[in-house]
RNA sequence: GGACGUUUAGCUCAGCUGGGAGAGCAUCUGCUUGACGUGCAGAGGGUCAGCGGUUCAAGUCCGUUAACGUCCACCA
C-alpha cells in the first residue's frame, strides 16, 4: 500500500481529524487488514499455529441510524478486536445487520401511509418488494456510519439476517426444534398489540407506572340472597366473565363458592370458585375472572375449565359477543359500561388506583392479553443447559453481577412465542393440508401432503420473531448449518459486547441456540456496557430530542475523540453521561499527542534515525523507558480485565504527564548538542511505543503519526503489540529521575508562590547527599527550573537565599529583593510542622508492635524509609531555619 | 413484593484483589520557554452519604439506615 499520510514530514499545527479519518480508512480497507481467515487447515498455512479472537456484531437495525448507544458498542469492539490483532490473535470482526421485523416493517407502514396506501393495496409479494428495497437503501447507511467510527470489522464477511445463509439457518433451526418437539403450535394467552397487529414475546411488553381508576361492582347471587362486591380497573371486560373467584382460606365468603351470581348487564349466570391466586387483602377480596382477557385469569380458567370468551378483537374493538357493545373500542366501551352499570345500580363506588399496565416496547400501545392461535418454543429444556453453563464458568459475565440477572431470567422463563402477524420477516416453514388438517414442517418447501396426499397445501401466513434468527446470529454468520471452516475456526466466539438493556432479548436467547445447536456456548466473555445519557442524565431519545448524533461529534471533534470519550470515564456495566467537555478534552488530547510528533519531526528534519535503541542511554532515556514499559504492561493487564477506562487513564497520564511535560522538556537540550541523535532515537521508539498502545482506542491519529515517522512494516494497525520486557526496567533509574523532578518541582512551587516569572532567571545551589544523581540532572534545572547556573555543593552560605527543602536536597536560590526573612522562617516553620505532623502518623504505625509484626514486609519497609525521608527533611529544614538569623 | 446499582473536590466521574484520596472541567495566580494557548508552570478545594462492626490498618470488606436510579414480578 500506498504510504497515505504527508511525505514531507511537516504536519500542520493543528490535528485536523476530517482530512485524515476517510484517508486513513479507505487505506486500511483497501490493505485487506481487516480481513481474518482461518488458520491451521493447509499444510501451506504460513502460520498454522495462530490462535483466532471472534467478536460478532450486535446487529444494528436496518431501520436505524448510528446513535450514541451503537458509538459506545462499537468502539469497545473495536478496541479489543484492534488489541488482539495487535497481539497476533487471527481477529476476526464479523459485522452485519439485522431485517428488524416488526420495527422496519412499522417504519415502511408509515412511509406507505404517506402515500396514501396500506400494506393489504400491496399484497404480501409487493410490501417484501417495498421492503428489500428499504434495506438494500438503510442497511447501507448504516454500515457506512460505522465506518465512521473507524470499526474494523472484516466487511468481506458481512452479513444480513434475512441473507441466503443465515434464512437458511433459521429453517433448520426451527425444523430441528418442531422435531424434537421444541417447538408447538397452539391456544395460548399472548400478548397483543393492536397498533402493530401482532403478538409480542413477554420480553417485549413494558410495563409504566398509570393512574387508572378502581371500579368496585356488585354481582348479585343468582338465589337472590345478596351480592359480593368486587373491583377492577376493565369493567369492560366484565362481558367475557365467566366466573367470580375468591380465596380458599377465606372465610368471608366461604359460604359463596360453589354459588352462582348473576353477571349483570349480560345477565348470565357464572359460578363462585376458589383459587389461591386470589389475595384475600387486595380490594375486596373477590375476583372476576375473565379467562380470554388477562393472564392470570386464563390459568385460573384453565384450572377450573371455565369456558373462555372473548369479547374484543384484534384490532381493539369489541366484537359481537359484546352485544349492543360491539363495535366500540375498548376506551369508549369501558365509559359506556361504567354508566349503565351506575344506573342500574351495579356500581358501588369509584377510587383512583395507581398500577403497572404493560405497553408494547415498539410503539407503547397498551398490550392486550388474548387467546390466539400461535407458535411458541419450549423453553425449559433449552434453558436448563444455558443456566448450567454460565453457573460452570463457560461463558462469564463482565461485570459478573449480570450472572445474577440472567439467572433469574432463566429460571423464571415462560414459553416463548415466536409466531409474528407480520410480513417482513422469515416466514414459518409450516404448512396446513387443507384437506387432512396435517401440518407440514420441513427443510423443504413440500407439494403435497405426507399424510394424504393432497397437494392442497397453505403455508402459515405469520413470520418469526425477529430475535429468532438474532439468536443464532454467531453460527449462523459462520456458515452453519455448514461445517465451513470459518465455523470449526472462529466458533466458539470470544467476546460479546452488549448493553445491559439487550440480555434478555438477545444474550440468554443466543446462548441456549448455541447451546443447543453447536453443543457450545456461543462466546467466552460476554461484556457488558450500560448506556449513554446526555449531560442531565436523561436517557436519549427520540421524543425527549436530547439525542446527541455521533456523526456530528466524529465531524466537529474526531472519531477518535468520540471514542476515547466514551472508552474512559466510565466502569463495565455503569451508564455514563455524554458532556462536550469531555469530547473537548480528549480532542485537546489528540492535538496533544500531534504537536508531540510535530516536536520530533521537526527535530529529526532530514536526518536518518535508526528504529532501535542507542546503546547508550542517559538518566532520562531509561527513566522514560522504564515508565514505558511499565505502562505496557498496566495497559495489556487492564484491556484482559476489560477495565478499558483504567486503561485509558494510564495512557492519558504517561503521554500527557511522563512524555510530553517531562522527557520531550528533558531532551530539547539534548537535541542541541551531541547526543541529539540518541535523543531522536528514544524520542522515537518512545512515540511508537505510545502509538502503538494507543491505536485501539484513537486509531487514525496514531496511524497517521506513525506513517510520518520513521517506520517499519505497512501499518500500524498490523503492529506488534508492546510487551514488558526485564531489560527495560531501570528501577533505581527511575528512583533518581523522582528526586530531580522532586526538587525542580519545588522550585517552580517556590517561584510561583513569590511570583517570579521565567524570565527571571538565577543561580541554583544544591546540598545534597546525592551529588551524583543531581549532577546528572544539572542541565534540566537550567531548562525547567529556570536556573542560570547550577552549583553542587555543601555549606553554601548565601545571603538572603530563598531556601527549598525536599528529602533529598536543600536548594538555595539568591534573591535577595525578593525575600523578606521573617516571611522565610515562618513558611521553613509551617513546612517543618508539617513534616512533624506526617513524621509522628508514620511512627506511630512503626510504634505499634501489632502494626510491625503483623503487616507484610513490604509495607514495614515502605513505612520506614518515608520516615527515613521525612527525618532527612526535618534535619534539613532545621539547618535552614539556623542559616537565616 | 424481589434483585441490583449509585452516593468521593463546585460539576462529571476514576479509585482493580484493604496500606493512608485522584483526573478532567470550573475557579484563582503567573507565563509571547524555539511541539502544542486545543498550551506551560503553580494554587485553593474532600470528617470518601449516616451509623455500627471486622482488622495493626477501611473510600475499599461485613452489617444496617437513608436518598436517588435501574431491572424483574404483576394485587384483579
Amino acid at each position: 500500500m500506498e504510504n497515505p499520510a504527508q511525505k514531507d514530514r511537516q504536519l500542520p499545527k493543528k490535528y485536523n481529524p476530517g482530512e485524515v479519518e476517510d484517508r486513513i480508512y479507505r487505506f486500511w480497507e483497501e490493505g485487506g487488514y481487516f480481513h481474518a481467515v482461518p488458520h491451521g487447515k493447509s499444510s501451506k498455512d504460513p502460520d498454522p499455529d495462530k490462535t483466532p479472537y471472534t467478536i460478532v456484531i450486535p446487529p444494528p437495525n436496518i431501520t436505524g441510524e448510528l446513535h450514541m448507544g451503537h458509538a459506545l458498542d462499537n468502539t469497545l469492539q473495536d478496541i479489543l478486536i484492534r488489541w488482539r490483532r495487535m497481539q497476533g490473535y487471527e481477529a476476526l470482526w464479523l459485522p452485519g445487520t439485522d431485517h428488524a421485523s416488526i420495527a422496519t416493517e412499522a417504519k415502511i407502514v408509515e412511509a406507505l401511509a404517506k402515500e396514501g396506501i396500506k400494506k393489504e393495496d400491496l399484497g404480501r409479494k409487493g410490501f417484501l418488494e417495498r421492503a428489500w428495497a428499504w434495506k438494500e437503501r438503510y442497511g447501507s447507511r448504516i454500515i457506512s456510519q460505522l465506518k465512521k467510527l473507524g470499526s474494523s470489522c472484516d466487511w468481506e464477511r458481512e452479513r444480513f439476517t434475512m441473507d441466503e445463509g443465515c434464512s437458511r439457518a433459521v429453517r433448520e433451526v426451527f425444523v430441528r426444534l418442531y422435531e424434537k418437539g421444541l417447538i408447538y403450535r397452539g391456544e395460548r394467552i399472548i400478548n397483543w398489540c393492536t397498533t402493530c397487529h401482532t403478538s409480542i414475546s413477554d420480553a417485549e411488553v413494558e410495563f409504566e407506572e398509570t393512574d387508572s381508576v378502581f371500579y368496585h361492582l356488585r354481582y348479585p347471587l343468582a338465589d337472590g340472597s345478596g351480592y359480593l362486591e368486587l373491583a377492577t380497573t376493565r369493567p369492560e371486560t366484565m362481558l367475557g366473565d365467566t366466573a367470580v373467584a375468591v380465596h380458599p382460606d377465606d372465610e368471608r365468603y366461604a359460604a359463596f363458592v360453589g354459588r352462582n351470581v348473576i353477571l349483570p348487564i349480560v345477565n348470565k349466570e357464572i359460578p363462585v370458585i376458589a383459587d389461591t391466586y386470589v389475595e384475600m387483602d387486595f380490594g375486596t377480596g373477590v375476583v372476576k375472572i375473565t379467562p380470554a382477557h388477562d393472564t392470570n385469569d386464563f390459568e385460573v380458567g384453565l384450572r377450573h375449565n371455565l369456558p373462555a370468551v372473548t369479547v374484543i378483537d384484534d384490532r381493539g374493538y369489541m366484537n359481537e359477543l359484546a352485544g349492543k357493545y360491539q363495535g366500540m373500542s375498548i376506551m369508549e366501551c369501558r365509559k359506556a359500561i361504567v354508566k349503565e352499570l351506575e344506573e342500574q345500580g351495579y356500581l358501588i363506588k369509584t377510587e383512583p388506583i395507581r398500577h403497572n399496565v404493560g405497553l408494547c416496547y415498539r410503539c407503547g400501545t397498551v398490550v392486550e392479553p388474548r387467546i390466539s392461535l400461535q407458535w411458541f418454543v419450549k423453553m425449559k429444556p433449552l434453558a436448563a443447559p444455558a443456566i448450567e453453563a454460565v453457573k460452570k464458568g463457560e461463558t462469564r459475565f463482565v461485570p459478573e453481577r449480570f450472572e445474577k440477572v440472567y439467572f433469574h431470567w432463566l429460571e423464571n422463563i415462560k414459553d416463548w412465542c415466536i409466531s409474528r402477524q407480520l410480513w417482513w420477516g422469515h416466514r414459518i416453514p409450516a404448512w396446513y393440508c387443507s384437506d387432512c388438517g396435517e401440518t407440514i414442517v420441513s427443510r423443504k418447501d413440500p407439494d403435497k401432503c405426507p399424510k394424504c396426499g393432497s397437494a392442497k397445501l397453505a403455508q402459515d401466513e405469520d413470520v418469526l420473531d425477529t430475535w429468532f434468527s438474532s439468536a443464532l446470529w454467531p453460527f449462523s454468520t459462520l456458515g452453519w448449518p455448514d461445517k465451513t471452516p470459518e465455523l470449526e475456526y472462529f466458533y466458539p466466539t470470544s467476546t460479546l459486547v452488549t448493553g445491559y438493556d439487550i440480555i434478555f432479548f438477545w444474550v440468554v436467547r443466543m446462548m441456549f441456540s448455541g447451546l443447543e445447536q453447536m453443543g457450545q456456548v456461543p462466546f467466552r466473555t460476554v461484556f457488558i456496557h450500560g448506556l449513554v445519557r446526555d449531560a442531565l442524565g436523561r436517557k436519549m431519545s427520540k421524543s425527549l430530542g436530547n439525542g446527541i448524533d455521533p456523526l456530528e461529534i466524529i465531524k466537529e471533534y474526531g472519531a477518535d475523540a468520540l471514542r476515547f470519550t466514551l472508552a474512559t470515564g466510565n466502569s463495565p456495566g455503569n451508564d455514563m453521561r455524554f458532556t462536550y467537555e469531555k469530547v473537548e478534552a480528549y480532542r485537546n488530547f489528540a492535538n496533544k499527542i500531534w504537536n508531540a510528533a510535530r516536536f520530533i519531526l521537526l527535530n529529526i528534519g532530514d536526518s536518518e534515525v535508526e528504529l532501535s535503541l542507542p546503546d547508550v542511554l542517559e538518566i532520562e532515556d531509561k527513566w522514560i523507558l522504564s515508565r514505558l514499559n511499565s505502562l505496557a504492561a498496566e495497559v495489556t493487564e487492564n484491556l484482559e480485565k476489560f477495565e478499558l477506562g483504567i486503561a485509558v487513564q494510564k495512557l492519558y497520564d504517561f503521554i500527557w504527564d511522563n512524555f510530553c511535560d517531562w522527557y520531550i522538556e528533558l531532551s530539547k537540550p539534548r537535541l542541541q548538542g551531541e547526543k541529539a541523535d540518541s535523543a531522536r532515537r528514544v524520542l522515537v521508539y518512545v512515540m511508537t511505543g505510545i502509538l502503538k498502545l494507543l491505536h485501539p482506542f484513537m486509531p487514525f491519529i496514531t496511524e497517521e503519526i506513525w506513517q510520518s515517522l520513521p517506520h517499519q512494516g505497512e501499518t500500524l494497525m498490523k503492529s506488534d503489540w508492546p510487551v514488558y520486557q526485564e531489560s527495560l526496567n531501570f528501577p533505581a533509574e527511575e528512583r533518581e529521575m523522582e528526586r530531580i523532578m522532586e526538587a525542580i518541582r519545588a522550585i517552580r512551587n517556590r517561584r510561583a508562590e513569590m511570583n517570579v516569572p521565567p524570565s527571571r532567571k538565577a543561580p541554583v545551589f544544591i546540598e545534597t547527599a546525592f551529588a551524583d544523581t543531581f549532577r546528572r540532572g544539572k542541565i534540566f534545572f537550567e531548562r525547567l527550573a529556570w536556573a542560570s547556573s547550577v552549583e553542587i555543593g555543601a555549606g553554601f552560605d548565601i545571603d538572603g537565599a530563598v531556601s527549598i527543602v525536599t528529602a533529598d536536597a536543600t536548594i538555595k536560590i539568591p534573591m535577595r529583593e525578593l525575600v523578606d526573612k521573617d516571611a522565610e522562617r515562618a513558611r521553613l516553620n509551617r513546612e517543618k510542622e508539617n513534616a512533624k505532623k506526617q513524621l509522628d502518623s508514620v511512627l506511630a504505625r512503626l510504634n505499634n508492635p501489632s502494626f510491625v509484626e503483623k503487616a507484610p514486609a513490604e509495607v514495614v519497609r515502605s513505612a520506614r524509609e518515608e520516615a527515613e525521608r521525612l527525618r532527612e527533611k526535618l534535619s534539613l529544614l532545621e539547618q535552614s531555619l539556623a542559616g537565616l538569623s
